[in-house]
DNA sequence: ATTTTATTTAACCATTTGGTTAAATGTTAA
DNA sequence: TTAACATTTAACCAAATGGTTAAATAAAAT
């Protein structure tokens, strides 16, 4: 369970926070493609594309090989890992257990006296 | 199972890409408090904070209630769980199940045949 | 060798973001 | 009712973002 530094999750949400980028993550789900190809979908330029291709590659998110001319992109999930596993950590909350401080004190006082 | 619409996670995602933001749902984890309790350990002026804070707000991850003179501001984690969810697409990818698309093609064939 | 194809880089632009200081607002305390 | 406190709004600034067009690069096809 090897924790992502602040940068990395910076990277990886901000890279999250476009519906391009979301798309273009859920176009790789389905498998490899081009740049073209997963180009195709979106009222954009080229360039356009291929920023929106190196935030996600900052990111960790994709990976490019190139093979000739074309390169092909490769979905790499793992951020998605590490961004989820930061969330975890607020599933109490919206599990609704701990949905106010008197709660959670309660809680925490309660596991201070198991380990005393 | 409510999905989020694209802009709630474009908002979210954005919120959560500041690590400073990040910082301010660790606190209100351990529970409610002021702004200016909220604003305590960072060095950063008062509207600095107050900026974080509306960031949060639109993205409906922190509520604020009047209470005389002082704000509280108060963990909302519902968009987390919506922001988790659209992530979940990809668990089977950073498990490593499906790392590439012939893996994928390889499973959809054999779904498709259980149901024909 | 030349042209076409795939993609990136460069230069530019408007908007957004994250910060600042100074002024405004609303509430409590003297 | 005046002063202090908690917080926001306004105005500003520099840097980052998301887009553009035009030019560069590199490999493939003719």
């Amino acid at each position: 369970m090897v924790s992502a530094s602040a940068e990395q999750l910076d990277r990886t949400f901000a890279a999250l926070a476009d519906p391009t980028r979301r798309s273009m993550l859920g176009r790789l789900m389905e498998g490899d493609c081009s740049v073209s190809e997963l180009a195709e979908p979106y009222e954009m330029s080229m360039p356009a594309v291929s920023k929106h291709l190196r935030v996600l590659e900052r990111a960790g998110l994709v990976e490019q090989q190139r093979e000739g001319r074309v390169r092909r992109c490769v979905l790499q999930a793992e951020p998605l890992r590490s961004a989820t596993e930061w969330m975890e950590a607020y599933r109490v909350f919206w599990e609704g257990q701990f949905d106010n401080l008197e709660q959670l004190l309660k809680k925490q006082k309660e596991e201070g006296m198991q380990s005393e």
